[in-house]
RNA sequence: GGUCCGGUAGCUCAGUUGGAUAGAGCAUCUGCCUUCUAAGCAGACGGUCACGCGUUCGAGUCGCGUCCGGAUCACCA
């Protein structure tokens, strides 16, 4: 029981003794008071005025004495217009810090049998080109929404739905036919992902060559000249070729993507992202039209004339959504309409999360929607975690012009200004190497995933790869600095034969109080950021946490006080503290350094 | 044009169910390394919370309208 609940339910049963008045405790605004009054929590006494018949500052006066009277945690009190404002008696503090610091998995919330079955899907990427800046925002939300819906108590399954088929691979596989030369990532030395991705962009050179010179040498438009092109209706027989799965096709297609995944799980691991299932849209993509058909059948679908499949959604605000295309094929509604066929079938899910990008916002209110309307239980409130883009200050990235942010380069970069700041300031002095790339691994992408992760995820965000990073201020690394300040602090006090943990007799000061209430504030900040999916909500937690300790480190001495009741409760308080940073940055996937 | 989402300090962003005088960082300026790590701390400067109306004891937060920016409205994925 924190102290907040403590103090809301001694306050509903104080209304209910003065003024008879029904309160629920959950309801009560119960703040902590502001620095520039005295008190620690404060109480909002305006909702009881009507009912009460008094003014607001007796009402706070009355139920103050009241407090006063019958809960032994509230020492004292003052009213401020319509606020109360109590003090806690100080040996209570202690005693909270005890409860928090006992607790080890404090804030975190264990799954059981019959918690909620989550699945988040997330990353999804094209098998034609490497992942960048805009996958590692995607992967970074979705990671670390997992991981928090895992600490709210949920049973969650991180899912990727690969999308390995269609014209873009042929297009790359063709390239690769015509100029590879038979390279492979073992000859080149490259990265499988990359090497794909050059031929990718090699194919899309060419074909523009190709369009350019029949335009000039017939005299035609550039859409004739799109349609006339061998190159494209090269690429579009192989996708034929492996549609009728055609082996030669297939085995290469086979060979190029295996060399794709080899390079997508290395990125995927240094960034420290994970699946618990993979899915391939070569083996989903022709699921969804028997659903489609059924639908049909039970007339929530029709067919028109043509022999084309439709959704009539203009009942619910929305357009009519086409579904089967007048041939007989699926359209990508079709196919997520199958994969959730197919993962209802692998899991029985409850709830089902999708982090995509927001131009996606439409589709996604659409699958909602035919999702419930074909009796998926989770169809209505499915959620489309959906977040901004990442801009450069050029503007949008644009992979034809070469102005994309590649996810290997960027985190190289990250890693390598990590280690040059380090070295700068003398951080790395008498450590082995082994120990200054971890560090510095473990700093780079702090860096890199806390800015991701701090912002509003709804919001479109400029990243500027030369300024945007910065270590100091609100950043990870500034977190991370301060955890491994106290690691040192606490190696320091092990060395010293210093006792922690033994304070009953302390009684905290004014800092000490600020932040022992901000590290209670941590499960209800978990629980608000599994409620709202937002992972910048601890982030901005952490950051908080790490000033509040920041300001009561340099106010007081620790190793050096004489107290050693009062040496005790600051060492545990910095313990717990760190153990907090840690929980907190670690549902945002950022490890934390023993030392920088 | 329809729908959805944004607009808070020069810049990048917080602001938890409506609560007290609006909060950080960066940038600019001023102090603090002989004291547990100065990637730090303390302070100064900086605001019509896009605009208007409404709801009420109280609105950055809720409702309606206007303006600006973005996304989307394919037999693409």
């Amino acid at each position: 029981m924190s102290i907040d609940n403590i103090i809301s339910q001694a306050v509903a049963a104080a209304v209910k003794a003065l003024y008879n008045i029904e309160a629920d405790p959950s309801t009560i605004a119960c703040q902590t008071t502001r620095k520039e009054f005295e008190g620690d929590l404060t109480i909002v006494v305006f909702p009881w005025v009507k009912a009460a018949r008094k003014s607001p500052e007796a009402i706070g006066r009355e139920i103050g004495e009241w407090l006063v009277d019958n809960e032994p945690a509230v020492a004292s009190f003052n009213v401020v217009k319509g606020f109360l404002n109590i003090v806690i008696e100080p040996s209570f503090w202690a005693a909270v810090l005890g409860h928090i610091s006992a607790d080890k998995n404090w804030g975190i919330t264990e799954a059981t049998e019959a918690s909620p079955l989550v699945m988040v899907e997330y990353s999804s990427p094209n098998t034609n080109k490497p992942l960048h800046l805009g996958h590692v925002r995607n992967n970074l939300l979705g990671s670390s929404l997992a991981r928090i819906l895992a600490a709210c108590g949920n049973r969650v399954v991180r899912t990727n739905i690969v999308n390995d088929r269609g014209i873009h691979i042929c297009k790359s596989m063709l390239a690769w036919q015509k100029w590879g030369d038979g390279a492979t990532p073992e000859s080149t030395g490259k990265k499988g992902d990359h090497l794909i991705g050059d031929f990718y962009v090699a194919f899309d050179k060419h074909y523009r060559a190709e369009v350019k010179e029949l335009m000039e040498t017939r005299g035609i438009s550039k859409e004739e000249a799109e349609a006339a092109s061998p190159l494209m209706a090269e690429a579009r027989e192989m996708l034929r070729k492996w549609e009728a799965k055609d082996p030669e096709v297939r085995a290469l297609w086979e060979k190029m993507n295996s060399w794709v995944y080899a390079g997508f799980d290395e990125t995927y691991k240094r960034m420290g992202v994970g699946f618990d299932k993979i899915y391939y849209e070569s083996e989903t993509y022709l699921e969804g039209k028997e659903k489609v058909l059924e639908g049909l059948e039970k007339g929530i679908m029709f067919r028109k004339e043509d022999g084309s499949v439709w959704a009539d959604l203009t009942d619910a605000g929305l357009d009519q959504k086409l579904l089967l295309r007048s041939d007989g094929t699926s359209v990508y509604m079709t196919q997520d309409i199958g994969t959730a066929k197919l993962r209802y079938q692998d899991f029985p899910i409850d709830k089902m999360i999708y982090v995509v990008g927001n131009e996606q916002n439409y589709h996604f209110q659409v699958l909602s929607l035919l999702l419930d309307r074909l009796g998926f239980a989770w169809g209505k409130d499915l959620v489309h975690f959906s977040y901004g883009m990442v801009e450069l200050p050029e503007g949008k990235m644009k992979s034809r012009e070469g102005t994309v942010v590649d996810a290997d380069d960027l985190m190289d970069e990250m890693v390598s200004t990590a280690r040059a700041v380090s070295e700068e300031l003398g951080k790395l002095d008498g450590l082995s190497d082994a120990e200054r790339d971890a560090i510095t691994e473990a700093i780079g992408l702090g860096a890199l995933k806390y800015f991701l992760l701090k912002v509003d995820p709804r919001k479109n965000m400029t990243f500027n790869p030369k300024e945007s990073i910065d270590f100091n201020g609100n950043t990870g690394p500034f977190i991370q600095y301060t955890y491994a300040r106290i690691r040192s602090l606490m190696r320091k006090a092990a060395d010293a034969g210093m006792e922690i943990g033994d304070y009953v007799t302390a009684v905290p000061g004014a800092r000490e109080v600020a932040l022992i209430q901000r590290l209670g504030d941590f499960p209800s900040v978990v629980a608000e950021a599994g409620r709202s999916y937002s992972p910048a909500l601890i982030a901005n937690y952490c950051y908080d946490l790490t000033k509040e300790y920041n300001q009561f480190y340099h106010d007081c001495s620790i190793l050096r006080e004489e107290d050693a009741a009062v040496r005790s409760l600051r060492l545990d308080l910095s313990a717990t503290t760190a153990r907090t940073l840690a929980a907190g940055m670690g549902l945002l996937g950022i490890t934390m350094p023993d030392r920088m």
